[in-house]
DNA sequence: TCTGTCTGCGCGCGAGACTT
DNA sequence: AAGTCTCGCGCGCAGACAGA
């Protein structure tokens, strides 16, 4: 079955501004039969004349007439399709969407962001800041160019470059007794209420592995869906939480601090998470590259 | 007669099948 | 994996044809 290239496309209308098949094939560099048949087999697709021609003259029948500006628009669409890549080829336009775990996008963007923007002004970013199980599902589908994760959101169809190690911590009001201590143990946690996110986010699963692990259990009292909640509830006095230091505010002005976990050491990898099936945009591949000079681990 | 289009024929190229 | 063969497709050349 044979199907209608833009080079026919082309021809077509340059019959038509013509008139001629002659001049037609010299602008469009065949030779005048290669031009016929081309014209032929257009035709002979579309069920219909285009042309009607005597060899003194050649001129649109009502089927192209009607076809030329469509023809036209697709030759005019194609074209507009090519320069746009090209701009985002030559790393001048186009759009970054990256999949970031929230606690991530506070710590590695702003930076890279900065100075991808005085480099690259024109290319835009879309942060979409989700868990890691939909960061992960978003960038195997294709709407964010990569995403920066944990090392448990694995896939095989994703490569994983780790950036940063992000150790758990406990997070304290600064009145609460635990702060004391210097370090916080399982038992010295036994008596308080504890803050814990939901048993999907990788964060707690991380966490339970460590619990179970050491055959312990806490008296788990609030479950929230977000860490910035279980950050709320510990800064109203309802809890205390086990959190990535990430998490925690920056601020020394925060009613929150944290504590190291004695004896036990619960990191979770934060990295870069690709496609491993397909090459990255441009303009993603750039800021990639950013984010490896700034974060990568050596 | 001149000029433009169509058609027969042969050539070259690329893709896929087959062999070593 | 590399080399060879086959087939289909598109091309240009040359000649036929037709209208002004």
């Amino acid at each position: 079955m044979h199907q209608i290239e833009f080079k026919d496309l082309v021809i077509f209308i340059r019959i038509a501004e013509t008139g001629n098949f002659h001049d037609a094939a010299e602008l469009t560099f065949l030779s005048q039969p290669a031009l016929s048949r081309r014209m032929q087999k257009l035709e002979t697709i579309l069920g219909a004349q285009l042309f009607e021609r005597t060899t003194r003259k050649t001129w649109l029948t009502s089927v192209g007439r009607e076809f030329l500006p469509k023809a036209r628009r697709m030759v005019e669409d194609f074209e507009l399709s090519v320069l746009g890549i090209k701009d985002m080829a030559s790393q001048q336009k186009g759009k970054v969407t990256i999949a970031c775990i929230p606690t991530a996008a506070f710590y590695f963007l702003p930076s890279v962001i900065n100075v991808f923007n005085e480099r690259y002004p024109g290319i835009r970013i879309q942060i979409l800041d989700e868990s890691a199980n939909h960061g992960l599902e978003s960038v195997i589908r294709g709407d964010a160019d990569f995403g920066i994760n944990m090392a448990i959101a694995q896939h095989p169809e994703v490569s994983f470059t780790p950036l940063l190690d992000d150790p758990f911590v406990v997070c304290l009001r600064k009145d609460h007794p635990l702060c004391e201590l210097e370090e916080v143990s399982w038992i010295d946690m036994e008596p308080y209420k504890l803050i814990s996110v939901g048993r999907a986010s990788g964060n707690r699963i991380l966490l339970d592995k460590s619990l179970a692990r050491d055959q312990v259990q806490l008296n788990s009292f609030y479950e929230v869906q977000h860490l910035s909640t279980s950050l709320g509830l510990v800064e109203m006095g309802l809890g205390i939480s086990i959190v990535p230091k990430l998490a925690m505010p920056l601020s020394s002005a925060s009613v929150l601090t944290s504590r190291p976990l004695k004896g036990q050491k619960i990191d979770r990898s934060i990295g870069l998470v690709k496609r491993s099936s397909t090459s990255v945009s441009p303009a993603a591949d750039l800021f990639i590259n950013i984010l490896l000079e700034h974060w990568s681990v050596d």
